[in-house]
DNA sequence: TAACTATTTAGATAATTTTCTAAATTGTTC
DNA sequence: GAACAATTTAGAAAATTATCTAAATAGTTA
């Protein structure tokens, strides 16, 4: 189940965009929103999923929450896919 | 593009199911259908998207369609993942 | 405490995805 | 070539997801 939940929250662009601004540095939920052409309850939503999805945790401050990324939680989907045996090359299969 | 489409298709509990009955070996259209309780038709759209991410190939004998994994698409949502920064411990992250 | 700021929640609508049944296609066999 | 078998395509309905505007919360500051 929680896997199910990963992958459908990273199967969204702007979800995916979300994580990746936040592979940088925390960002409040303004300035997420401020990058999208959305408006900030849409953005709004998008966190909670990802929220949700454990890919972000957030911490407040003044009054203002920031976001911050959880990559550890894309384990189960390495292994996942991993599991299926990579056709590729460069990444190292060893370990799996 | 490409990559939407790969996290679209394994967003989806059936198509993940589909992969990893193929991951053993080749299944006809008919075969991978009698393993869920869908029709051939709902069955047959999943294997359609699968094939469009090129997560699947086929190959026509006689009057059927044998499907088989095609898990070296991965490799991009790997990089994707890896270029996120994985939180976790076992996976070698020295080559990314 | 009143006004303000940042953010979320509610409720509605639009868009996309999943599913079904029925019909069409493609290839096989008698 | 007619009947059959495996699969896909079409079209419609159901379910889920994404989006918006307006209202509600919660925390801050004057």
């Amino acid at each position: 189940m929680a896997m199910n939940q990963t992958l459908k929250a990273i199967s969204d662009p702007v979800r995916r965009q979300i994580l990746e601004l936040l592979k940088a540095k925390s960002y409040s939920a303004g300035e997420i929103a401020g990058q999208f052409d959305l408006s900030q309850a849409t953005v709004s939503y998008h966190l909670k999923l990802l929220k949700q999805a454990s890919l972000i945790s957030e911490h407040k401050q003044k009054n203002f929450i920031y976001y911050e990324l959880n990559a550890s939680v894309f384990e189960e989907v390495l292994t996942w896919i991993y599991g299926l045996g990579i056709g590729g090359n460069d990444h190292d299969k060893a370990h799996h």
